[in-house]
DNA sequence: CCTTATTATTAAGTATGCTTAAAAATAGAA
DNA sequence: TTCTATTTTTAAGCATACTTAATAATAAGG
């Protein structure tokens, strides 16, 4: 399996978890920052080896196997962000970036040696779980979605779902840690403004960023 | 600069460094598993990105940028090699086969903080020089080759050049380690064929094996 | 020195993963 | 529902990194 197609499958995968999000194939090549043509060209080819269902026209779905694979890059995704964090004290931006290229040149076996120096870790520093060598993943039902998390009530920060250092950075600007406590106030702009008080500091954010950041109710 | 080219410019610069060998399009072929076709238009396409010199029938050499570029692969794969050792506790044939994937996707910035990790090794776990940032090498001018190391004397084991998996296990089976102590014999077949005893057991080994082993006479 | 064997080069072809441009299908708004 | 805008697909083309087959040059042996 070549790099982009692991990216390419590992896309899906993330598109079909966010919130708000299709797998067709725009949205795929936006993902990837390559052109539509590319993409659809991609799907083709990966339906073909029986990774990802495509019907002309229609969003990719994942097959089993194909959920297997983006699990696997996954896995040494997050394997590597922990580890990148734990060993060197890397930033959240920092472990993603060098994991990115690290995932895709990373065997089974040295998976493992990674998962075991960390003690098997659940998740990544970024809250996000880590898949299992059989392709189980463990989602925390106790987080819930700041868009969607009900107002008046204090929650701990579990969860930063994001990718851009934009995300990180603002996050790191306004004390927005995993673990951090904050409180959800009014809603405006039809639900699509969230304010939010962290460390005695109001804030105001989109979708954009509550969709990415993740709350529960006990630390 | 792809995994493709990166290890051609590798290839040359470690074929130049080693015994008997040399650097014809044939040889780097043959090293990196590729057609001798393969090898010719890859030295055209290096050579006019100033990587390499090369003219027509010739042996191909490295320009400076081309060393400097060989060396940033080296230093990165041997940083790789000492840190899987060390962390992992992996064998010496593993911490090769992990590290020729991870070289190629390690940023200069992980790079530094591995080598600040290991605080700044100057040898790899096989003995092999780790080049600084800067391109510079320091080859211990202790070290002798085997397969000209003089007879009759006592010596220790100070590098194992090799990359295969069977030289590393012959080494295993044999006792010869880093650190190992041994004794010159005779020399057969004009040189070909070195005695060795190492903990008194006598062995011959031919060249294949010698020009791969480097001793010192102190530890 | 000449013949032969080896090696290197060129030429033609393939798969991958992209691109842009044009055509076709779908989705959204009036 | 119809028109228009958007999205998707197809088509043609390109660079990379290989292949095999044929040709050319070099190296080695007698």
């Amino acid at each position: 399996m070549s790099v982009s197609k692991e990216n390419f499958i590992k896309t899906i995968y993330k598109l079909q978890q966010g919130v708000g999000q299709n797998t067709r194939p725009g949205t795929i090549a936006a993902a990837l920052g390559i052109s539509n043509a590319a993409a659809t060209d991609m799907a083709r080819k990966l339906a073909a080896r029986g990774l990802i269902n495509y019907v002309k026209y229609q969003p990719v779905t994942l097959t089993e196997s194909g959920r297997l694979m983006a699990l696997d890059v996954l896995r040494k995704h997050r394997l590597w962000e922990a580890f990148l964090f734990e060993v060197f004290g890397l930033s959240m931006h920092e472990i993603h970036r060098e994991a990115e290229l690290l995932e895709h040149q990373t065997s089974v076996f040295l998976a493992e040696k990674i998962d075991a120096f960390l003690n098997n870790p659940t998740t990544d520093p970024h809250g996000d779980p880590i898949p299992a060598t059989d392709g189980s993943v463990v989602f925390s039902n106790k987080n819930l979605i700041l868009s969607e998390a009900p107002a008046g009530a204090t929650y701990y920060v579990s969860r930063l779902a994001g990718s851009e250092e934009e995300f990180f950075d603002f996050c790191r600007d306004n004390k927005i840690a995993i673990g951090a406590q904050l409180t959800v106030g009014n809603r405006y702009n039809a639900g699509q403004t969230t304010e939010i008080v962290i460390e005695d500091t109001k804030l105001l954010l989109n979708t954009d960023f509550t969709n990415l950041i993740y709350v529960k109710q006990n630390q």
